[in-house]
DNA sequence: CAGTGGTCTAGACCACTTT
DNA sequence: AAGTGGTCTAGACCACTGA
């Protein structure tokens, strides 16, 4: 097993993974944790690391006393919510190969929303960057992404907005997006937004309004995704916490 | 430090939990690893443990070479989607002391998506029961569950339905619901569900579209929950996957 | 009762941040 | 250079499942 790149807890994770999906467990039963360990030649803490990142992304199930097995049920989920991050990536998983056009970007004054949700003086200027991921010729989401003036240079174009977001951070501000507090919001479509995601207005949708931060706790971006719903449906697995 | 009831590591969560929202740790700095573990009498990685179970649930941010901080935005999120078990835990930890009441138990015919989810045959039977949670007099969510028939015994009666659906399997099925997957779908009430919920129809609202598995994989129960919006916010984190 | 996953320990070394 | 979190090991014992 080589040992240099991902950690050895990453590698065994892949490892296990791919012959989950390729369907190389007989029945489903996935091989004993020692088992796997003396096989793999890494240590039982390293094989169980990686099944408790299964097991979280729903592709495993474990059960005490019982065994390790594969999950059909959770295998289908593609939209990990809560692992989400580049909607490139997102798109991706579903086997999309997205596309962005980029809609708007400008600069003017921040809505009292934004300048809470990044902290800013009353008076803030905002960066406002607008873009549309697409799949084939279906606009597929719509997202609208807060700045603080003067945190990117000013000659941002096109170019640097389709990119991730998080990209442009590290390039442009040596900054690092660590997390985002993400909301939930159902709402129905107005025109503006109907048109950009080529449905017609009144078509409920789910909406992102999220804000990005450091690791250090500093607000760098507030953003809203708008996801319509009959091409990118969001699915995630519950389960009670603390296991 | 006990050790009879919770795991070490739960106990040493709580324990670090409480501290964290009263407010103990200056400037929100918490002490090294090998620091907690010594004050505690445990070893490192039980109290790695806990930590990591706070930093998924966002109360934390740990940075390699630098430190363990509290996360104020983190600590606002009360409703962890991926975390969330019955509704009455999640009304509580929203400081709510929710009350319920059952619409509706009835059996019949299942909907083809029922059907489907519970893996029925075509003409499968289904004991459906309708329920809204409450606080004080408003509406906050509209549960539909739907179980086989002859899962469950035929005199469920209103005291049974009430109580949260995993326990009703445990005690009346002998069956361990272990986990859901849900939909998040985004929708507007018809005057049936606006109704019960006390909005207007027409009102944006998310629904859970799901179905819960033992941890065999059996599908047990097809549900659809709807949230009130402006009374229950879903909010969540997002990071990078892997961490 | 044999086998499985769950918890916990003690310690080593590495990667990174801060001073 | 010192201190912090990140990774990995080897081993012990417990709780639970199923034949």
């Amino acid at each position: 097993m080589i040992t240099r790149g991902p950690s050895l807890t990453e590698q065994v994770r892949q490892h296990l993974k791919q012959r989950i999906v390729e369907d190389g467990f007989e029945e489903g039963r996935i091989p004993p944790e020692t088992e796997l360990a003396a096989e793999l030649g890494v240590s039982r803490t390293t094989v169980r690391d990686a099944l408790s990142r299964l097991a979280h992304e729903g592709a495993i199930v474990r059960r005490q006393g019982a065994g390790t097995f594969v999950n059909p049920a959770g295998l289908r989920i593609k939209t990990r919510l809560e692992e989400m991050w580049s909607y490139e990536d997102m798109l991706r998983d579903h086997g999309f190969t997205p596309s962005v056009e980029v809609l708007a970007i400008e600069t003017g004054p921040a809505r009292q929303d934004t300048a809470e949700a990044l902290q800013l003086a009353d008076d803030g200027t905002v960066l406002t960057m607008t873009k549309v991921f697409y799949e084939d010729d279906d606009p597929v989401v719509l997202t609208t992404n807060h700045v603080p003036a003067g945190l990117l240079p000013d000659e941002i174009d096109e170019q640097d907005a389709a990119g991730p977001i998080f990209e442009l951070f590290e390039r442009e501000a040596n900054a690092q997006l660590s997390y985002y507090v993400s909301e939930v919001v159902p709402i129905v479509l107005d025109g503006v937004q109907a048109t950009s995601l080529d449905v017609t207005a009144g078509t409920p949708a789910i909406s992102l309004d999220e804000t990005g931060f450091t690791g250090e706790g500093t607000p760098l971006v507030h953003a809203q995704s708008i996801l319509r719903d009959d091409l990118l449906r969001l699915r995630v697995m519950r389960r009670q916490a603390g296991t």
